[in-house]
DNA sequence: GGTCTTGTTGCAACATTGTAGCATTAGGCG
DNA sequence: CGCCTAATGCTACAATGTTGCAACAAGACC
């Protein structure tokens, strides 16, 4: 069920590159009191990098591509874990499974668009949900999710090899 | 994992109303070319009297209660229908379940409110989610979904009871 | 560098939510 | 009433998480 293409393209880093993030990732775990372990490090890593949210599988495919050893359950709570120090965001994407982005800015939320053909995800950076609204008396917004659904370009393309759900 | 409080409440309703809503739930089944079975009419009549969106789960639940058997299987298959005919709709609910709620008008669409206390999601039929915006080159967008997280009313209230998630 | 403490891992088992295949039942038409 | 076939109701199975617990190792302390 994972995507065809690698969601953690090694060659479109350079090693300068790697080494900030892999010390920025260290550091920003350590700051939370967490132990720096090797599944923590390579996730948070990969989400920093990655330019739009992962599902579990995909990280554990790219984690295993990447030669990082990981059991499944280990990987699952690494990333609750991130989630948890707000180092990570987690989102439907619109079928059961979660998907999770990297967090820079803690301030800075922004909506999704969910592929209806190939189940791809990606960040819309412009698109700010908007939470002020006129809600029944007592409920309380803490955040808004906004997902546009429809097809992305790759599948509109006539790239009629997508898998259509 | 079904709410605690019944999601279709009879008392809520007179004879008056149940025997409309069953004519039309009936014709509504019958004038899609399906045939009218027990499920179907029980799962369309408890949608569309329903006030907010029901998981399967929750549905079964009711269906049992109101003492009308029928199969798990059976159940996610007319919910299929009636969300492939349009009279029902999916949501996802930010839990990895998928909830219905009954389609009166196929035009209107609203954005919902997920407790993220009691796991409960209720209609902001006020709300409408905007699909208009730039999106990257060639994405086609179909529909939006925006659902708000938070506190609902009754668990801000209080009543600590509600399972703290 | 060696040792200790305890936060993390890795495994196995289980839970939830949904699908697929297929024989049997029953809706509704003539 | 009888027939045709859409729906049902099994039983398996798949996908996605979660729980419990013994073993391991990260990092602190000496």
């Amino acid at each position: 069920m994972a995507s065809p293409q690698p969601p953690y393209p090694a060659s479109a880093r350079s090693a300068d590159d790697d080494v900030l993030r892999h010390f920025s990732a260290r550091e920003r775990i350590a700051a939370r009191g967490g132990r720096v372990t090797r599944t923590r490090l390579a996730v948070l890593e990969m989400l920093q990098h990655g330019s739009h949210p992962l599902s579990h599988d995909e990280i554990g495919d790219a984690l295993a591509s990447a030669g990082v050893a990981h059991d499944r359950v280990t990987l699952y709570r690494a990333l609750d874990w991130l989630v948890e120090q707000g180092l990570a965001r987690r989102i439907a994407g619109g079928e059961r499974a979660w998907r999770f982005e990297g967090v820079r800015d803690a301030a800075h939320r922004h909506a999704h668009f969910h592929c209806d053909r190939c189940g791809q995800v990606v960040c819309l950076e412009g698109l700010e949900p908007a939470p002020a609204t006129a809600l029944p008396n007592g409920f309380q917004v803490e955040r808004a999710e906004l997902v546009l659904h429809g097809q992305c370009a790759t599948c509109g393309h006539g790239d009629e090899e997508a898998r259509p759900r």
